[in-house]
RNA sequence: GGGGGUGUGGCGUAGUCCGGUUCAACGCGUCAGAUUGUCGAUCUGAAGAUCGCGGGUUCAAAUCCCGUCGCCCCCG
């Protein structure tokens, strides 16, 4: 299910093979998030052409809109939205936590009003993994409390509590397997906020409910840089090396290269599509505000050598500015497609060097040239 | 030519009747920053008007008075 190709001899950087019922991903891998069953502004096609391999989408946001039954109906997940490649579903406890009104907490499950039409819902955990196995996730979430920075330990460890009981009847929801008969997996979150041994406690216990891979989570939630890492590397500590580990929400370009070199094989994060949205374009020197007035006269290319459709179609500085400053739509989808080209080219040579051996020096390379 | 209306940051307006710590404000635009399991969202900050111009009254004028210029409407 999941094979590790090669072991970076100067750091914990592995690049492997995650084997998923629609295919295989090679890691390190970037997930763009697609939530409402697509990146926003790509079509599947172009995610192709931006070489990404693995979607992330939202069992809360699908659950709610279309509801399950429409995805059902539609074939799944990938049927519906015209994406072959695999998928992984985010449960949507991260939602719950941060979208929903008036959520209640208990064993049972969460109650919450829908944060589109205030709605009341109850979900179980084993909703949660019924619905991700409706949609036809690849990769399926369980439902956990993502605990914000700063948390007081009381309140972290009765969280961590209760993401285990979660934790535990979801894999029972799931069958209690590695994965199904059609080659799915359902990955375990390691919560515990910035306490190391509730962090070591969290993987533990995780670890022995045998998951397909684990995530660790409540990472880049408030907390001060180094101690975000600090955090990270902590818990992958007591993660087994031949599991696929992923961390959720992370990152920047830094942040990927860094989790990277502790070991980190999966990764998702907004930041691509959400700054591409916001008129920011990434590049190996640093991020460029396309909306500010510095542009204004670039007849440039956001990249030069840079093989993303916007870029090898000719797209200026100049005009992309000018697009999002005027709210025009093909501006975000051309900064869209740069971006998530983007990190999947990032992606794609950090697993070069860590097939080389020379993973760190690939990051100094980076680090000199400018990249955050 | 006569009558009426109007002039306040780039644009659109509030304030004018009852001069003075809600008098120089608001929206848009511009400029910049934030954005990490989503946000075509939102938030933060900045620049920018001596209130058409000139004079007068007053301790004090965007506000009252006189003149003047521009624009709009109506009548000839």
């Amino acid at each position: 299910m999941f094979t590790i190709i090669h072991q970076d001899k100067h750091s914990q950087a592995r690049t492997g093979l995650l084997k998923s019922a629609h295919g295989v991903v090679k890691t390190p891998a970037f997930m763009p998030v697609g939530t409402q069953a697509t990146v926003k502004t790509l079509s599947a096609q172009e995610l192709l052409d931006c070489q990404i391999q693995i979607v992330l989408s939202n069992a809360y946001h699908l659950y709610l809109r279309p509801g399950r039954e429409v995805i059902k109906q539609a074939g799944g997940l990938h049927k519906f939205m015209g994406w072959n490649g695999p998928i992984l579903t985010d449960s949507g406890g991260f939602q719950v936590f941060s979208l929903a009104l008036l959520r209640k907490i208990t064993e049972k499950g969460v109650e919450f009003q829908s944060h589109i039409d205030g709605s009341r819902h109850f979900l179980t955990p084993e909703d949660i993994i019924a619905t991700q196995l409706d949609l036809g996730s690849d990769i399926l979430m369980p439902l956990d409390e993502c605990v914000h920075y700063p948390a007081q330990r009381d309140y972290a460890q009765e969280s961590l509590k209760l993401t285990h009981l979660w934790a535990r009847r979801s894999q029972e929801a799931f069958g209690r397997r590695e994965q199904t008969d059609d080659g799915r997996l359902l990955f375990g979150i390691v919560q515990g906020s910035t306490y190391r041994d509730l962090r070591q406690q969290a993987a533990e216990e995780l670890v022995g409910l045998n998951f397909s891979g684990y995530a660790v989570g409540g990472i880049s939630v408030g907390e001060p840089e180094g101690l975000k890492f600090e955090v990270l590397e902590h818990s992958l500590k007591f993660l087994p090396q031949e599991k696929p580990r992923y961390t959720m929400g992370i990152g920047t370009p830094l942040d990927i290269l860094k989790a990277v070199e502790m070991g980190v094989d999966m990764f998702d994060c907004v930041m691509p599509t959400r700054h591409a949205r916001n008129g920011t374009a990434f590049t190996k020197s640093g991020k460029l505000v396309l909306r500010n007035a510095l542009y204004i006269n670039d007849y440039q290319l956001i990249e030069e050598d840079c093989q993303c459709l916007a870029c090898r179609h000719n797209y200026t500085r100049a005009y992309i500015r000018h697009l999002v400053n005027t709210d025009e739509i093909l501006g975000v989808r051309l900064v869209s497609l740069h971006n998530v080209y983007f990190y999947a080219m990032l992606m794609q040579k950090i697993r070069a060097a860590i097939q080389q051996d020379r993973f760190l020096e690939l990051k100094k390379e980076f680090l000199e040239g400018g990249l955050r």
